[in-house]
RNA sequence: GCCCCUAUCGUCUAGCGGCUAGGACAGCGGCUUCUCAAGCCGUUAACCGGGGUUCGAUUCCCCGUGGGGGCACCA
């Protein structure tokens, strides 16, 4: 029949239509865990073409707090992960077909999906609390674990069908509580109306759900609805300097917030996030965006938990810094020092600051090396490292280059790096030295150290006048 | 204790019955060089153990062991 074409076809797409949720509680920092989670999630939404929901599961008043919501909005903004339907990061309002998006709101709904399962006489009451039935013969043994007689119901195992990990059984043969004492419906019970009310297609989230799925499928089915589709990914555990177990709140490197207050850069995060359980199936590994979203599947998800590597984060953020477009830099390097005590000064002068900052830019791995990597452009009160003294000092004759430089210097070239290097080259030549015998010592006693930009750089931006005074007030000192 | 998931270099991983087991980070060595990075070249390093299945197992199955998670009127 050609005429029922399209409406099939329509129907398939609306069949097929993916939704998902990120579904975080505002109980506490956001961290790398959620923030995979909510980028899996984001991916696969963009992947596929569908619906990426933000939900609020703030039904835990005792530790839910204004602040971790606001990080919870600013974290995922900050990553480039934008929700389509949920409350607005801002805070005000909302948006989307299926609200509210906060749990504490939707009270009301909750009533009614009780209520359904009530006259369908899967929910009863007990100590207080109400109950969710399972359906078959009772018996009761003592749990040892619990130290208690448990009452289990005779009924075959719950059946997972999870994308990544395939079918999974397991004994879900207790009845459990719905809705507390106090009259707040519980994880399980909200999670599952909500996901029903919304529409949501697939279930992705950490592993360390896939033991509570199970009473998850038993409300659906409580509900006489089909299940979604579930994938459970592997967890963020604890690099091996951190210990052993999962990665939480409390370690280093952790919070999505202190990547942002250390200024990396959210591609490079998330660059890096998307290949902790993932990857595209070859040796890419430094992938845009888009790459990520079209070649991102869920069948491609890994089974095992993965280390998180501080190192590797480092490395892919120094990638994404090189090849970030110098005003850019400047512009995050700027945001930056105007949050550190010497702000002030140093972005006094904001073509001399531009200057100094893209002579660094290619040297550093993260934006906050830059106050430590720049200090001595900004203040003639830097400290010198004395292991760098000793090794410098003890080669050669540097206090003799040194005088030799400073005599040289007036008459010194300063109009570009090559007029310094050829002046400096010359007057090497001239003593039958190379650059190298004034290089080491004049950066010394410029800059502190013997890590930096170029010493002609160096020389050119601090200007004759500066230079030399650095270089007479170290040979006076030394 | 019970239940569930899982297992390739130190770490992230490729491999989907036959490979000199590949890549990346880290480490090490070298080149380059004005220092330090970066870059380039090279190098160290892995199939957890035992049984099967098979002509043949890193790969499939089982049992151990290791790792992880869960067993609430938390989410």
């Amino acid at each position: 029949m050609p005429w029922l074409a399209p409406r099939l076809a329509a129907l398939i797409v609306a069949m097929s239509q993916v939704r998902v949720r990120f579904a975080p509680s505002p109980t506490g920092f956001f961290h790398i865990g959620s923030a995979r989670t909510a980028l899996f999630n984001w991916l696969y939404a963009r992947h596929t073409g569908g619906t990426f929901i933000l939900r609020i599961e703030d039904t835990d008043q005792a530790r839910d707090s204004a602040e971790f919501l606001r990080l919870i909005y600013d974290s995922l903004s900050w990553l480039g992960l934008n929700w389509d339907e949920g409350p607005n990061p801002h805070g005000e309002g909302e948006r989307g077909d299926y609200g509210p998006y906060r749990q504490s709101q939707r009270g009301a709904i909750y009533q009614r999906y009780l209520q359904q399962l009530q006259d369908a006489g899967r929910a009863y009451k007990k100590d207080g609390a109400i109950w969710f039935k399972q359906l078959g013969d009772r018996y009761t043994v003592f749990d040892e674990h619990r130290q208690k007689e448990v009452e289990k119901v005779k009924r075959g195992p719950v059946v997972i069908n999870d994308l990544i990990r395939g079918r999974v059984e397991r004994a879900e043969d207790e009845d459990f509580v719905i809705v507390r004492s106090d009259g707040h419906p519980v994880f399980h019970f909200v999670n599952v109306v909500d996901d029903i009310e919304m529409k949501v297609s697939h279930i992705i989230r950490g592993e360390d759900h896939l033991s509570n799925t199970s009473k998850h499928v038993c409300l659906y089915e409580g509900f006489g609805v089909t299940p979604p589709a579930f994938a459970h990914i592997p967890l963020i555990l604890k690099s091996p300097e951190m210990g052993q177990g999962k990665m939480s709140k409390r370690d280093k490197g952790a919070l999505v917030e202190e990547y942002q207050q250390r200024f990396f850069l959210p591609p490079a995060l998330v660059n890096y996030l998307s290949l902790l359980g993932w990857n595209p199936g070859d040796d890419r590994e430094k992938m845009t965006l888009d790459e990520i979203v079209r070649l991102f599947d869920l069948p491609g998800v890994n089974q095992s938990n993965a280390k998180f590597d501080g190192k590797k984060l480092a490395h892919m953020n120094m990638l994404y810094l090189l090849e970030l477009p110098s005003e850019k830099f400047v512009a995050s390097a700027k945001e930056y020092f105007a949050g550190q005590p010497t702000g002030a000064t140093v972005l006094a002068n904001e073509t001399y600051f531009a200057d100094v900052m893209m002579l660094a830019q290619p040297k550093i791995k993260s934006i906050d090396e830059l106050a430590a990597y720049t200090g001595y452009f900004f203040t003639d009160e830097f400290l010198i490292d004395e292991k760098v003294r000793a090794k410098v000092m003890g080669k050669g004759e540097p206090k003799q280059r040194l005088v030799e430089l400073i005599a040289a210097l007036p008459t010194l070239d300063f109009s570009d790096d090559g007029a310094i290097e050829a002046g400096i080259k010359t007057l090497a030549e001239s003593k039958s030295l190379g650059f190298g015998d004034y290089q080491a010592v004049a950066r010394l006693a410029v800059s502190g150290t013997n890590a930096g930009p170029s010493i002609t750089s160096i020389f050119r931006l601090l200007g004759k006048e500066r230079t030399l005074s650095r270089l007479a007030r170290f040979a006076q000192a030394s």
